[in-house]
Order: structure tokens, then C-alpha cells, then sequence
DNA sequence: AATGAATGAGCGTTCATTCAT
DNA sequence: GATGAATGAACGCTCATTCAT
């Protein structure tokens, strides 16, 4: 279940990042060992050398995935100035990031789909929510601390924002090509925030 | 790609219903057409009999489990009433029937996930959510036109409610033991109700 | 193993030539019964009514095919005449027909394949040349007799002709597109027959 | 299409007489896969190491079954001495040969009626022909050249020996039991030969 | 540490054949 | 006599996984 703590401990992250390309341009399933070994220049044998079989190196490759952090949500919570412009931004930064790399959206249902099958997985993805979930809720607490927002429920407000971003991943997913994604979800998060704000 | 048009065309249903319920049960790719057909009653040559490959059943089970249609929003087109809280109740509706069938969500993920490599499927899915926009942005269109609403765009508004839907979805899905999602839904998307409406 | 004589016996030449088409354009193996059953215009269940399995039908397609007799040979024996020039007339007349159903030639070399493994296949191939053979033969020796040919073993010319058919045969399918062969194959044995004449 | 260029390249002779002993005895089509991973002493999926798949397979033992070559014929053509016997004396040699391997001759048909659906199989027979009638027709054109044969067209000739071998071919594998077939196309060959022969 | 070679276990698919109507 | 519907039995092929070197 965990790769081991070798000198070459390089080989991981080079077999992981050549996991998530490969998963991601053929799926989870149709993606092969061999697909995955020659996408790190390595031999199938040497890929099992770091990880047991195939459900381990998914799950591996789901913690990398997920290891991207949250942008620079923690910057709002010790930066001074207005919380609601600084999400907005944040808004935009994330959901550029989402644009960029709109390929890899599709590993990531694939890895909802799995939670069904694999506590493991659940787990992590839960983990992953919770965390967001948290700082996000932070920064909506300083927003009321500061004076910027009502005294709403900050928790609520963190995962509407949240259910908006896997939402809107959706939508996008499902029709790449329209332009609009981005502006609709910016907009909805302000109607939001604009609606919690004390004038 | 197409079901045979014969007297036994109760096969289909019957053969699409049990693909559901093993697609859910085992994914899309663990699931075998032996499984299905066991599940059907039927053999598998049976199942080839009205179904191409594989591919074509999987997206017909996708046809059919987007068939379900968007509750009574067309009710509250035609009926009289205030528009706000009979989209409350709708989402009650709704977000209740998604807690009954929290299985088939797992379904759903791959089929968006499946969308990226067959475009028939990602047709299908746009189809849906176009539906169902449309449809949405009618009701919120006659929210304003009743004078419940301010004047904004109808349309954002429904993409904003989907986006809610299919994001609670996720949360619910990848957390299902959490008992709140449904009340942290309607909460949200009454938030945004509100925020619209005129007094 | 044999036909049942129904009222209806239409229908198995009709099978039969159904059969031989569809043996033709995709092999023995790659032809299906509900290929045949198809082109025969009748369900695959029908063909079974006249044909035990498909092993019977092949046998009795092999019979149609090796129905179609051995040109006027006959007529040689019991004309008046020059029987070198007649046998010239007859090879231009069997090349012709063969140059005409090329593509039956290869259904011909399945069949004589399939004779390793059935005996009764053989059986009949062997009949089939042994008829020829004699047949050939008689109007060789109807030659010797009427002073055209020298006093050689008649049979032993009949067996050199029908083997340069057959080898021609070969020839000619493996490169169908080269027209020398029908004239070379004429030469061939022409030069034969100018061997044995008595001038 | 393409056997890997490994180290154990001895498994490709391996495998490749296996299917060509296996198709012979049951038949291009009843042979499986597994019937000539057995028939090696290996794995079906280590014979799908080396062969892409069957077609494949079956393209590389045709290569094999034909690369026997054409007996000393090129002695001929280097040694002194006459011609016409040296012929006579492969003939002989060439058609022992074939008695021995009577069983292979069923392969060869299969190969032929193949040509029909596989142009890269009708290709190398063509190729096979192709070689065979020039060399041959480099023999008889020295017999021409020595004084042995009138000035006759050496092609036609060798096509028309090439003709007898194929045809005596299928009349030997159609009665494999008479014996006779081997001095009947000496014989053929020898009158054709005399038939040319300047005295 | 690394891999070439090998394979067991399965899966999707086809097809000859049967049988109730 | 005719057939629609159904299926058992295979077969080709793939792939995750192992292991000797």
C-alpha cells in the first residue's frame, strides 16, 4: 500500500506524474501498466518495484492530484484588507487553473466514481473537502469579523462556494467549448457574497 | 448502436435496468456483460442480441438513466402561485429522489468522466443540462415577469441553481453519511432566491 | 446428412445457390448460416429445416459446384471431325468460363482443403476428376483412333491436361489481373497435343 | 504485423513451426490460438509477444512455408552438362519432396483461397511465383542458349511447368493413395521437354 | 535497482444450433 | 413449413502481475 523509501526515491513522483498524464488522457481503465511504465521511461517490472499494483499507484496518483493546495486561500486569512475582493480574485485564479488544465477534469470523476468502491479513496477525497471547506470558512469568518459580511453561518457559505466550484466543473467539462463558464461562476459567487454583505 | 424494434422490446428495459443496477454497483468497467446478463435473467448472446457491444448498452443505460426528467419544474410554469417557494419545494423534490438513488451517482461520474472519449455520450449529457437549463431559466423568467424577482438575467441564475445541484452532488457523493447536505442545498440556493427577489 | 424431399424442394437449390454466393464472397469459415439464410431470403431456423448443420450444407454446395459438367467433352466423342482442333476449341471454351467466375475459384480451393479432414469431401473431388479424367481420356483415344494422334497412353495425356487447368487455375488466381494466362494455358496444351500428333 | 527483434528470437521459429504443424492438421480457422501456444510449449499470451495477432501468425508461417526455396535449380544453371536432364533429375526431387510432405499441401490451399480477402498474402505468393517461373525460365533459356531446346519462348515453358507441379499438386492431395502421380508428371514434363528438344 | 520474458485469469464477442409457437 | 428468440460453447485477445537474472 505505500511506496518504498528508496535512495531513488526520484523514481516516485516520476512514475506518478507519467500515472496522472496517462490516466488522464486514456482513463483509469484503458490506461495500461505498460502505458504508465513507458510514460516514465521505466520497465512495467520497475513500476511495481514502487508500487504494489495498479489500485495503489491510483490512489497515489489521487493524493498528488489532490496535493495542489488551495491556491492562496491562506494568504486572505493573514493578509489585511477586504475579504470579499480578495475571494473574488481568488475565484478567478482557481478557476483559470481549472481552464488550464480542463483535461484533467475527467480523472477527477473517475476518482468520485472509485470512492464507491474504495474507502481508501473516499477517505482522501472527504479529507480533501474538509480541508477546503475549513479555510474557506475561515476566510468567511474574517469577512464577518472584519465587518465586511452579516453574522451568517461562515460554514454554509464556505461549501455553497465549494458546491459551486465542483458544479461549475461539471457544466465545463460537459461542454468545453463554451466560453462562458468562467464569468457565470465569478458572477454567482459575488451575487453570494454580495448578498451577505452588510451594505 | 440501436435495439432491435421487435414484439420482445420488454427485453430492453428489462436488460438497460439490470446494466444500471450492476453499471452501480460495479462500474462501468468491472462490470462484465456476463453480469448484466445474470442480472438481466437472460444470456449474454441474449444481451448481444439487442445490444451492439458493450458501448452501445453503456449508452443506452446512459439514455435511459437521463430520462428521468427534471421533476415538476414544468408544473410551475403553468400553474399559478408564487414562484419562489414553489422552487423551494422542487428542490425538496428533487434533492430528496438524489437521496433515494445516492448510488446511481457513482454512475453518473463515469459517465461524465466517459464523455471526454466518446462524444456521443458528451452530446447527450449537453443535451440534458441544455434541457434543463432552458427550462429552469423559464421559471426564473417568470419569477421576474410576475414581479417576484429583480430584473436579472434569468439564465445565469438557472446555470447558478444546476451548478448547485450537481456540485451538492459531489459533496453528497464523495460524504454520503453527512446528513446535512440537503438543508445546506436548499439553504443556499433560498440564499440566492433572496437575493434576487424584489423586497 | 441429406436433404429432405419436401413438397417445397425449391427451396434447397435456392439454399444452395445462396450458399455458393455467400461461400464465395467471404469464405467457408467467414460465411455464417444466417448469412446464408439471409441471401437465400429465408430465416437461419429454415435453412436448418433442409440442411442437418453447416458441414451438410458445405457438402452439398461442394456437389452443386461440381455439378457443372465438363463442357462439351461429350460432343467431342460422338462429332465427326478433327478432335485436336475441338479439344483447342473446348480449352478456349472451360478457360473462358473460368476467367468468368474467378472469384468461385477460391470457394475451390477451400474445398480441397477441406478434404484432409472429410472424407466424404474427398470422395467426391476424387469422383469428380476420375469422370473428368476418363471422359478425357475417351476423346484422346477417339484421336489415336482416328490417326490424329500417335499410339501414346491416352490417359496419360488426359491427367497432364486436367493438371495444367487446375495448375493454370492456380496461376491464375493468385495474380487475377494478369490476362496472358488464358493464352498460355491454350499454348501449353496446344503444344502438347502437336507433340502427340502423328505429323 | 511484426515479430519483436528480441534476444529470444528463437521462440518466433518456435512458434511459427507449431502453427504450421497445427493449421496443417486442423485447418487454418479450427486451429486457435491456444491450440499452437500449446503445440510451442507456451502461453497464448507469450505467442501474442511474438505475433501481433492471428492474421499475423498466419502471414508469417505462410512466409516460413514458402521460403523452402526451389531445390538446386540454381545448380543447374551454373553446372555444365545437358540441361534437359538436369531438369528431369529435379523434377524428381522436387515431387519426392512433396510426397513427404503431403499433409503440408492442405495449408497451401487454405493459403490460396486466403489470397482473396489478404492482399499482402496474395503479394508474397505472387512474389513466390514470380521467382520460381524466372529462374526457371533462366534454365530453360539455357538449355536454348546450349543448343539442347528450339528457340522457343523459355517463359511459357516454365509456366507451363510451373502449372504441372501446382496441378499434379491438387491431384495428388485430392488421392493421396495413388502412387502413380509422380511418374505421370515426370513424365508430362519430359514429353513437354522432348517436345522442344532440337532432334 | 532494474528488466525482459512469461503467463493466468478473464472479458467481449460470435456463431452454430435448438425449440416453442 | 416457417421463424423469432434464445443460448452454450468457444475463441481471440488483453492485461495486471511475477520472477529469474
Amino acid at each position: 500500500m505505500s511506496p518504498k523509501p528508496n535512495v531513488s526515491a526520484e523514481r516516485i513522483p516520476q512514475i506518478l506524474n507519467a500515472a496522472l498524464a496517462v490516466f488522464a488522457a486514456k482513463g483509469l481503465n484503458r490506461a495500461t501498466m505498460s502505458d504508465v511504465a513507458e510514460a516514465a521511461g521505466l520497465s512495467k517490472a520497475t513500476v511495481y518495484l514502487y508500487f504494489k499494483d495498479k489500485d495503489d499507484l491510483i490512489y497515489f496518483a489521487l493524493l498528488t492530484s489532490l496535493e495542489q493546495g488551495f491556491g492562496n486561500l491562506e494568504g486572505i486569512l493573514v493578509s489585511g484588507g477586504e475579504v470579499k475582493s480578495q475571494i473574488l480574485d481568488w475565484v478567478q485564479e482557481i478557476a483559470s487553473q481549472m481552464a488550464e488544465s480542463a483535461t484533467n477534469l475527467s480523472i477527477g470523476f473517475e476518482f468520485y466514481a472509485l470512492a464507491n468502491r474504495r474507502p481508501e479513496i473516499r477517505e482522501r477525497i472527504q479529507k480533501y473537502f474538509q480541508q477546503y471547506r475549513q479555510l474557506l470558512s475561515e476566510v468567511i469568518q474574517k469577512g464577518i469579523t472584519q465587518g465586511e459580511f452579516q453574522s451568517v453561518e461562515a460554514d454554509s457559505i464556505a461549501v455553497a462556494i465549494i458546491a459551486l466550484f465542483e458544479g461549475f466543473n461539471v457544466l465545463w467539462f460537459t461542454e468545453p467549448n463554451d466560453a462562458s463558464w468562467l464569468s457565470l461562476l465569478a458572477n454567482t459567487i459575488k451575487l453570494l457574497l454580495d448578498s451577505i454583505s452588510l451594505n
